[in-house]
DNA sequence: AATCGCTCGCTTTTT
DNA sequence: GCGAGCGATT
């Protein structure tokens, strides 16, 4: 490619689109691009709504008009969405700057993508180089634990005297060890306690279970970072994919564990052209390996050599909201200094509203939802976020009550419901004779044929040579025979290339469709989701990347309960605290802010767990741009207690905001008389209430 | 061999 | 308030 852009007039465009960032911002964009030193490794600390995907998209910007490829930029975000999001603003930038002149037009980012993403694609293109089976399939959680249940079947794990972990527990373990970076006695002792007593059996069942996923060519989440990291440890591969992406630029980098760190000092073992972006202050996925001292370690990384710039200017929250937020994480113990500073216009004070219980939080959300509205804040301004995805079932059923539209993002997911698994699974097993998990379902979902058969069939296609051929004719019982056939039939369509996509999977749906009935209730709801599934299949190119996209990034809001409002139509979102991450509404309120759910009392065995919801809660609040309302329920249910009959604790406002913060807030009631409660029978309540008390006392 | 019905144990957040 | 697992039934 050859430059046609005189420096003097890239640089006079660059200045230009430049203006928009403030110094900060700026500094951070253009780091390492002009000086002599040669990009060095950066680490940016962007707090909360600091600006930090426009900063990034500016790096990027600014990199692609110094001469960087497209493809040797490696952009690894969070979410598709983020991902996505990035193209579009760095597009619109170089557009602006007039540097697009032909050369940067409508520029793509190839390699812009989750970690996992990234990872499924480089294995299926190194799979040859490697020993791997370009077609393999990957394995969603639910799956994973399905495969370990089986080893741990066959081991007999499963009927010893004393009990031992469950699919569940087992799948988390093996999770906490590849993930963490950490032998699996650590990782007992410190994460599991309670298991400890079977490390061995643990350490037999995970080989078995690692056998297996071999045996079957396929990969579960972990293994696409497992995989990648253990190529990257053979210094060719490593030194190869170094020199394909000049350039590694990291979102949430205070999200990523060691396995990820891992990758990154393997493609980039000086720093150079290592750009990490975070904030400390909002990293919540402890759970799943994240360690918060990547990113406060980064600067004792790489001999000292690392630039930092700090980007303190908040421009989405209301002062009043960014003083509340300040206080709730100040009280954290360490992190980088950064003094947020909003360039907003003044607001309210952020309100703490104490409710009776679960309707009167919906009660006030409804009544202040609809308020604003009529005020002409859009319902899409506006969002209630929880800790947990069941926490928002009142609110739910509140709202469709009141005719007012929503979108859920979190909790179940499209993917986990059983009707689109089954038919996803007879797709994996079609692509994936050897897929096991996906065969052992697909076979069951006719009538007559159970785990028995299904297993029979399973371990004679095993042992059989490779070919389909053999499939119908395997032993299923008389009666079966003709559903059987019918079964075969469109596997093998979808496993023989000739037939077409999708037209092959719209025929397999269409199946699919005349089982549900006989499968499940609320047969219709589900047959518009296997609709929509379809209709999802046929905007891709074949089934191995639309498997692949369903696994990894698969579309979050779930048809199912919630309706989904047409596209353009206006809804209220609801939102898990973990999904509303990077997002930002005009107003936003905050569920069940008591003790018990933020902090979750099932994290609250040490220091770091309680930290980690510290940052939960500043990361709900720091979601707001004028309005906030945290809520407080006098009354909160809490489903885990066994045996008393007893659903709901008295709570208290949430220790992360003590008496020496209060004043950041208004403090109000809802609704002023209980009694003014539509469809609440008080009395009745009032009864269990007071036995409910009774009881806490002795908690 | 499949399926129904019962009991017991667990119950967060997501790529 | 739910699923996994087990025993009895068809």
């Amino acid at each position: 490619m050859t430059d046609t852009t005189t420096p003097s007039r890239s640089d006079r465009a660059e200045a230009d689109w430049l203006d928009d960032l403030n110094p900060e911002q700026r500094q951070a964009a253009t780091a390492g691009l002009h000086e002599a030193s040669d990009g060095g490794p950066l680490l940016i600390i962007a707090g909360a709504g600091t600006g930090k995907t426009n900063t990034l998209a500016h790096r990027v910007a600014a990199l692609l008009a110094a001469g960087a490829q497209a493809e040797s930029l490696l952009l690894l975000t969070f979410s598709r969405r983020a991902a996505d999001e990035m193209t579009r603003r760095v597009q619109g930038l170089l557009a602006r700057a007039g540097v697009a002149d032909g050369r940067l037009a409508g520029v793509q980012l190839p390699w812009s993508d989750t970690f996992h993403g990234v990872g499924a694609r480089l294995l299926r293109e190194f799979a040859p180089r490697i020993g791997l089976d370009p077609g393999f399939s990957i394995l969603d959680r639910e799956d994973a634990a399905d495969l370990i249940n089986l080893s741990r079947h066959e081991a007999r794990l499963s009927s010893l005297p004393r009990r031992f972990p469950q699919k569940g527990t087992c799948l988390a373990i093996y999770s906490a060890v590849v993930n963490t970076c950490r032998p699996l006695d650590e990782v007992l002792e410190t994460t599991f306690p309670w298991c400890r007593e079977w490390e061995e059996a643990l350490r037999g069942l995970f080989l078995a279970y690692v056998e297996a996923k071999q045996a079957q060519q396929v990969l579960d989440y972990d293994d696409l970072l497992l995989y990648w990291a253990r190529m990257t440890e053979h210094a060719g591969l490593a030194s190869e994919l170094g020199e394909r992406f000049v350039h590694v630029l990291v979102d949430e980098y205070q999200d990523t564990n060691l396995l990820q760190s891992a990758i990154l000092r393997a493609l980039k073992p000086d720093g150079r052209g290592l750009t990490v972006v975070g904030d400390d202050a909002q990293s919540i996925y402890a759970f799943r390996g994240a360690t918060v001292r990547n990113i406060l370690d980064f600067p004792d990384q790489f001999g000292g050599t690392a630039t930092r710039v700090t980007l303190t200017r908040n421009y989405r929250s209301s002062p009043q909201i960014l003083a509340a937020s300040n206080g709730v994480i100040a009280l954290a113990g360490e992190g980088f200094d950064k003094n947020l500073w909003s360039a907003r216009p003044e607001g309210p004070p952020p309100a703490l509203v104490s409710v009776h219980d679960d309707l009167g939080q919906a009660g006030h959300i409804v009544a202040r939802t609809l308020a604003r509205r009529e005020a002409g804040m859009r319902l899409k301004s506006q969002a209630v976020l929880f800790r947990a995805a069941h926490h928002s079932a009142r609110l739910e059923i509140e709202l469709r009550r009141h005719n007012i539209p929503f979108v859920k993002f979190g909790g179940l997911r499209f993917l986990e419901a059983a009707h689109v698994k089954d038919l996803l699974a007879a797709l994996r097993w079609a692509q994936n004779p050897r897929d096991r998990v996906a065969g052992f379902r697909a076979i069951q979902l006719l009538a007559g044929i159970g785990p028995k058969t299904a297993s029979t069939v399973l371990d004679n296609l095993a042992a059989a040579p490779p070919g389909a051929a053999l499939l119908a004719e395997q032993p299923v019982p008389a009666h079966c025979r003709e559903a059987w056939a019918a079964l075969c039939a469109h596997l093998e369509t979808l496993a023989s290339s000739a037939a077409p996509w999708p037209a092959s999977f719209e025929r397999l749906a269409d199946w699919y469709v005349g089982q549900i009935e006989r499968l499940y209730d609320a047969a219709a709801m589900r047959e518009a989701d296997i609709r929509q599934l379809a209709h999802l299949a046929s905007t891709y190119r074949d089934a191995t990347h639309f498997l692949t996209d369903m696994a990894l990034d698969p579309p979050e809001a779930s048809s199912g309960e919630a309706g989904v409002p047409l596209r353009d139509e206006d809804y209220l979102i609801l939102s898990t605290i973990h999904s509303a991450k990077g997002q930002e509404w005009r107003a936003v309120t905050v569920l069940n802010v008591v003790d018990g759910c933020i902090p979750s009392d099932l994290a609250t065995g040490n220091a770091a767990e309680i930290d980690e919801e510290r940052r939960l809660l500043y990361v709900a609040m720091t979601r707001a741009r004028e309005e906030l309302d945290l809520m407080l329920p006098k009354r909160f249910y809490v489903t885990h207690q066994a045996g008393l009959g007893d659903r709901h604790v008295y709570a208290s406002r949430s220790r992360f905001i003590p008496n020496a913060i209060r004043h950041h807030f208004q403090e109000t009631a809802w609704p002023p008389a209980p009694e003014a409660l539509r469809g609440s029978p008080a009395s009745r309540q009032a009864a269990i209430d007071l036995a409910a008390s009774m009881r806490a006392m002795w908690k």
